[in-house]
DNA sequence: CGAAGCGATTGCAACTTGCAACCACTTCGG
DNA sequence: CCGAAGTGGTTGCAAGTTGCAATCGCTTCG
């Protein structure tokens, strides 16, 4: 997508792949939302994707080595995977869900999960990396005993959406 | 800079305020490289920004909430000054930098800084945020005895540039 | 066999990026 | 007191990117 690296920085690199407006939010949603097909991740974006930029930032995502595609054949429910680099941007969508929360506005249904997030820690992410590498690469998670944390994250959404029904004193239900 | 959010979610706020390709490498500047003047991250920058760039990302990260600004008049030293909110972006650029560091191609001198402060974990991160608190907000450390995690970070750099030169045997200079 | 669902692509206007030049002002050295 | 160097930017402009709306060819479902 882009040419040589504008530096040899850790950081820069990181910010060249992942520094738009889309990449993670798109990831977000492979991740958290468990989202792996195109209409998918379109119609069910919280902050409305446009077609065009969905399939630009699959190919770019695709082509920088943190998703892979199964095409599937025209017309057909193909799939996207997540690699093992897309899998270790969870600490990244972690700590800017922290951020996110500490320091802007949001609304309680939607940042539940960054708050679950945080309070869980790098066990609780390490736990949802496990658990990805069994969906996305077929490993099998190294402790079957622990719940899912995908259930828990999904769990605690649900029950953020149904506290706000019984009590929805924000102005106009802003997300969903 | 922008409207409305485009949803309640933390991590799509953060990317909103953050998600652009010179915002974190600016702050990255300003937090590591202890760069507080307009001429300073221009020139000084490893990347190359431009100064029409720089001086809208400064003005953006301003209204932002991320940074304060005294001018100090025209023709004079003016100092940007690194807000609560931006001494909290240091676990972010902390995940980026591991990621980077991970599965990007970078140069050893330069991510010698994500490599130390992936080694530090939470604990250096957290004294970093103190120092940067005592620097930019004039609130003293509370563990004076420890050392200056900038002092750290910045002797590692300098070892690593040393080790380099004696050698040096990666494909040309590429970064400084 | 028609409607709905699939994964996109195209056209186009608006906006953003980034290079190069320039600007008004202050400070410093002699 | 004067010129050079340093201060923090702004402006012009070409090239590229973003994002809305419409469309497309295909498959699957009822």
């Amino acid at each position: 997508m882009r040419g040589r690296p504008r530096s040899g920085c850790a950081i820069n690199a990181a910010v060249e792949a992942l520094g738009d407006q889309w990449s993670l939010i798109v990831l977000r949603d492979v991740i958290f939302g468990g989202r792996r097909h195109f209409r998918d991740l379109l119609a069910r974006n919280e902050e409305g994707i446009a077609s065009n930029i969905l399939a630009a930032r699959l190919k770019a995502l695709v082509a920088a080595g943190l998703l892979t595609h199964e095409p599937a054949g025209r017309g057909r429910k193909g799939t996207y995977s997540l690699t093992e680099a897309g899998i270790q941007t969870v600490p990244i969508l972690a700590a800017l869900g922290s951020w996110g929360l500490r320091h802007r506005p949001t609304t309680p249904e939607l940042s539940v999960r960054a708050r679950l997030l945080e309070e869980g820690g790098p066990p609780l992410w390490n736990d949802l990396m496990d658990e990805l590498r069994e969906i996305h690469l077929g490993i099998p998670r190294p402790h079957p005993e622990r719940p899912r944390p995908s259930r828990l994250l999904q769990e605690a959404y649900l029950r953020a959406v149904a506290e706000h029904k019984k009590n929805p004193r924000d102005g106009e239900g802003a997300g969903v």
